[in-house]
DNA sequence: GTGAAAGCGCTAACAA
DNA sequence: TTGTTAGCGCTTTCAC
C-alpha cells in the first residue's frame, strides 16, 4: 500500500501539502495539486480508511446482526441494508447469531470496540425468550447508536422498525370476511416468537370483530414449545407439519380459508389442498407470507402478505445513519413501522 | 470509549505500564497488572481495534463480494463464511454485486483502500459475460489475497472453490441409468452462467457415455439470452418457464427422467407432473439442485444435488486466511472442489 | 518493574 | 503557498 509519506518523497514536498493536495485544498497551488494527483492515481495510491477513522473517530461502517441469514425475510432485510448503507457511504460488517443469545453478546462486544459508529439489531429467539436485554442496555450505555429491527423489545429505547403484524392479520381476515368466507382457519408455526404472536392476536381480535367469537378449533400451532430451528428442520415439515395441516384441511368443517402466518405453512397448505383435491380458491382461500419468488412454489400460486423486508432494511440504515450523525443525546426515539400489502398469487 | 490514557491517568502510571498489563506482560509485577484489569472491567474498557490496525497493518477483517444475496445458494455459502471467519477470528464485510460488474469494481475499489486483509469473490454474472478482469488483477497486483468461489475465471491467477459441476451432473446421469432410465430430459435455465455450462456439458457426456448420443430434444433451455434477474422474476417463472415445463413434460415421447440444473426448475417440474397425474417417481424421476428447505416445496418432496454451499464457504475462508498468513509471495495456488452428493426427497 | 519516545497513516492548527 | 508539529490509541524498543 502507497502512502502519502511516499508520494511527499517522491515529490520532494512534505506529507502535510500531499495530504492538502490530494483534498483539492484551497491552500495549494493548482499545479502543486496536478502534480500529486497525477502521481497519485499513477501509482495507485488509496487513503487509507483505518487511519482516517482513528483520526476522526468514525468508521464509516454499521453493524449487522441478524438472527438467521438463511430465513429469507432475513436475507432481504440485508440486501436492504446493504443498498441503503452504500448509498449513504456506509460499509456493513455483518453477524448471523443464529438465534442464540450468548452469539448475539459475542458479536455485541466485537462490535463494541470501536470498529462500527452503529449498530442494527434484530433480536435472538433466545434473547426474547429469556427477556433478558442487559448486553442490548450495555450497548446503549455505551451510546452507540442503535436501531432495532423486526424482532425487538419494549425494554430497550431506541429507534425501531418494524412491521404491522397485528393490522395484516387483522386485515386479511376483514378481506376474507367481506368476500364471504365464513370459517378462516388460522395456522402458525412461529406463536413462540413475539412477531408470532401479534399474528395470532390480530387473528383473534378480527374474528371477535366479524364473526361474533374466535373459534380456537380454527386455529393450528404448529412447532409449539419448540424453536426456530426446529420449525427450520425441514424434516420436521414433511412429516409432523405436514400430517397436522392435512389433518386440519381434511376435518376443519366449513372451512373456507386459511391465513398462514409464516413462510412456509402457506406454501404446504396450497400444496396440500391441491393433493386433496380442493378447488383453491374458490372452495379455499389461502393467503401466507412470503414473497413473489417463493409463492411460485405453491401451485396454484400462493397469494401473500408482503412485509416489504428490503424497505425494512433500507429504512433502519435511513434512522441509523441519521441517528449517528445527530451528536444531540436526546431520546426521543422513533417506531417507525412498515406497512404491509397483500397481493399476487392466485389463491385467494 | 474509554482509552489507555484515561486508565493511566487514573492510576498514576504510565500509559505503556498498562498497555503491557493488559497484554499480562512479563514485566509487569502481578500487582499493577491486577489493579489495572480490575479497573478495566470496571470501566468496560475495550482494546481499540482500529488504532491496532493502523499500527499492526492488520485488520482482521475479510471482504466479501457475493452476486446476490436473494439467491439461497449464496446466502448459505455467507453463513459459511462468517461461522468459520468467526472461528479463526475475523469479521466480514458483505457487498452484493448484483450481478452488476460496475458494483463489482466500486467494491474492489473500497475494499483496496486497507480495510480488510483478503478478498473473498464470486464474480458477477456481467463480468462473466463481458468477459473483462482487468478490475480484479489489480486487486491481484495490489498483492491483496484473493480467493475465488463458485463463479470463477482462469483469468486470474488465485485459490479457488467450486463444486463439481460437471461431475455432479454426469454422474446423476449415471445413476438414472444404472435405475433402467432410458429417456432423461435436462432443464437449465442458467446455460449463460458458466456453471451452466458445465452442468450442460456433464449431461452431454454422460449422455453419449450412457445412451450413444445425446439428443437435443431431451434438453430444455429456459431463458436463453436473458439474465439471472430475469430468471429470479417470478412473473417469468409463472408464465413462460412454467409453460414451457408442461409442454416439455407433456410433449416429450418416452420421457422417464428429469435433471433440473437450476435451483427453482425442479421444483417446478415436480409440481408440474403431480398436476399432470404423472406417477413421481415411478414414471418419472426427477433430480434437481437446491436443499432440504426448498426441496419441500414440491409435492412430492424434489430428490436434490446438494451442492453443500456451506461448505464452499467454509473452505474459502479456510483458505482465504491461510493465504493472508503466509507472507511468502509464492503463487502455487489450489483449486478445491467440493463434491456434491444426491439424497432426500422422493422423486427419485 | 516502570516510563519515555517513536511510529503506524492521516489531518489540521499554526508557523514560516 | 508550503512546512512543522501534534495527536488520534495503541504497541514496542530502549532507558532508567
Amino acid at each position: 500500500m502507497i502512502t502519502l509519506k511516499q508520494l511527499a518523497k517522491e515529490l520532494n514536498v512534505s506529507v502535510s501539502t500531499v495530504s492538502k493536495a490530494m483534498n483539492n485544498s484551497e491552500e495549494i497551488s493548482t499545479d502543486t495539486i496536478n502534480r500529486v494527483q497525477k502521481l497519485a492515481t499513477e501509482l495507485n495510491y488509496k487513503r487509507n480508511k483505518i487511519a482516517l477513522s482513528l483520526k476522526s473517530n468514525k468508521t464509516l461502517t454499521l453493524g449487522v446482526i441478524l438472527p438467521d441469514i438463511l430465513n429469507r425475510f432475513y436475507a432481504k432485510v440485508l440486501y436492504g441494508v446493504q443498498i441503503a448503507a452504500e448509498e449513504l457511504g456506509y460499509d456493513i460488517i455483518t453477524f448471523f447469531s443464529r438465534e442464540s443469545m450468548s452469539k448475539e453478546i459475542d458479536y455485541l462486544q466485537i462490535i463494541g470496540s470501536g470498529t462500527v459508529d452503529g449498530v442494527l439489531l434484530a433480536l435472538s429467539e433466545e434473547t426474547l425468550n429469556k427477556n433478558e436485554f442487559s448486553h442490548i442496555k450495555d450497548l446503549t450505555l455505551n451510546n452507540t447508536p442503535l436501531v432495532m429491527l423486526d424482532r425487538i423489545t419494549d425494554k430497550i429505547s431506541c429507534d425501531k422498525v418494524i412491521i404491522d403484524d397485528f393490522d395484516a392479520i387483522y386485515n386479511e381476515v376483514k378481506s376474507l370476511a367481506k368476500m364471504g368466507r365464513k370459517r378462516i382457519g388460522f395456522i402458525t408455526a412461529i406463536n413462540n416468537l413475539n412477531v408470532g404472536q401479534f399474528r395470532s392476536n390480530g387473528y383473534r381480535k378480527a374474528s371477535i370483530d366479524f364473526f361474533g367469537k374466535c373459534d380456537e378449533e380454527l386455529i393450528l400451532k404448529l412447532a409449539h414449545q419448540t424453536n426456530i430451528s426446529h420449525i427450520q428442520n425441514s424434516e420436521y415439515y414433511r412429516t409432523s407439519a405436514h400430517k397436522s395441516i392435512e389433518q386440519f384441511i381434511a376435518n376443519t368443517a366449513g372451512l373456507d380459508a386459511i391465513i398462514a402466518a409464516d413462510n412456509i405453512s402457506g406454501i404446504l397448505a396450497v400444496n396440500i389442498g391441491s393433493k386433496l383435491n380442493i378447488d383453491i380458491p374458490k372452495d379455499l382461500s389461502i393467503v401466507g407470507f412470503g414473497d413473489k419468488l417463493t409463492s411460485m412454489l405453491s401451485h396454484p400460486q400462493l397469494t401473500t402478505i408482503n412485509q416489504h423486508a428490503v424497505q425494512i432494511g433500507k429504512r433502519s440504515v435511513e434512522l441509523l445513519i441519521k441517528r449517528i450523525n445527530s451528536k444531540s443525546t436526546d431520546n426521543s426515539f422513533v417506531t417507525e413501522i412498515i406497512q404491509t400489502s397483500t397481493g399476487g398469487g392466485s389463491s385467494k
